[in-house]
DNA sequence: CCAGACGTTGTT
DNA sequence: GTCTGG
DNA sequence: CCAGACGTTGTT
DNA sequence: GTCTGG
C-alpha cells in the first residue's frame, strides 16, 4: 500500500472487474469518490457461490426505525464489531468483501506537522484493486422496500498510514477472502478480527 | 417495567 | 432485536 | 470525516 | 457555531 496526494485511480473498472473475476456489472456506476449512502460493489457467498451485489455504504441494522442511522455506520471497529448491537448480527452471518480500487484518507495531523490540509489516495503498490473486509445487511422500509447496505471494518494504522491517520480499513489478501466470506466459520472469523486485522498489508 | 439507544470520527 | 438507564 | 445548510408549516 | 447529508 502506498499513499500519494489524491489523484485518479490507476485501474479502469473494466480492468477491475476482470481482476476480480466478475462479469461487467451493469447496475453499478463507478465513482471516484464514494461517500456514505452511495452504492459500493460487494461480494458475498450464497449457496456456496460467490456473488456480486451492490449495497449502499452505511449499514442499516434490520431493527432500525430510521434508516439515517446507516450514515453513521459506515465503519465498524474491528475490536468491537462482534459485540456492537448495530453490527453483531451481520458479523455472524453476513460478512462480505467490498471491492475498490483505492480509498481516500485525510491528513489528521496537517496542522501540527505544518502540512497542507488535503486527502491522500491510497492504493496497493502494484495498483491492483483492493478488497475490504465488510458486512452487509438488509433493511425493509415501512413501504416494504428492501435496501441492502454495507459497512467496512477498520483497524489501527500500519506503518504507512500511521504518520497520516490512526485508522485503516481492513484489506484482505486474496487467500483470506473465502475465510472471511464463510458464514459457518465464526471461530475463524473471530480469530481474524483479533489477529489478522492487526497485521500489516 | 418502559424508553431510548444502538455508530464513527475528531479533538492545533 | 437486545441491552442499558431511569 | 467533509460539505453544505442554517426556514416555515402542521399538531390523528 | 453546529447539525445533517453524503
Amino acid at each position: 500500500m502506498c499513499g500519494r496526494a489524491a489523484t485518479a485511480p490507476v485501474l479502469s473498472w473494466n480492468e477491475y472487474y476482470q481482476v476480480m473475476g466478475f462479469d461487467l456489472w451493469l447496475n453499478f456506476k463507478p465513482s471516484y469518490n464514494v461517500t456514505p449512502t452511495q452504492p459500493l460493489p460487494c461480494i458475498r457467498v450464497e449457496d456456496g457461490q460467490r456473488s456480486a451485489f451492490v449495497a449502499k455504504w452505511g449499514l442499516i441494522p434490520s431493527w432500525a426505525k430510521d434508516p439515517k442511522i446507516g450514515a453513521q455506520c459506515s465503519q465498524a471497529r474491528s475490536d468491537t464489531v462482534a459485540e456492537k448491537p448495530a453490527f453483531r448480527a451481520a458479523f455472524k452471518k453476513r460478512c462480505c468483501l467490498v471491492a475498490v480500487t483505492g480509498f481516500y484518507e485525510w491528513d489528521q495531523h496537517h496542522i501540527v506537522k505544518g502540512r497542507p490540509k488535503q486527502p491522500y489516495y491510497f492504493t496497493l503498490q502494484d495498483g491492483r484493486p483492493m478488497t475490504f473486509a465488510g458486512l452487509w445487511e438488509s433493511w425493509v422500509s415501512p413501504e416494504q422496500e428492501t435496501i441492502e447496505t454495507c459497512t467496512i471494518i477498520t483497524c489501527g494504522p500500519n506503518e504507512i498510514m500511521e504518520p497520516l491517520h490512526d485508522r485503516l480499513p481492513v484489506i484482505l489478501p486474496s487467500n483470506l477472502w473465502d475465510v472471511w466470506l464463510d458464514p459457518g466459520m465464526d471461530a475463524t472469523v473471530a480469530g481474524l478480527v483479533k489477529d489478522e486485522f492487526h497485521t500489516r498489508q
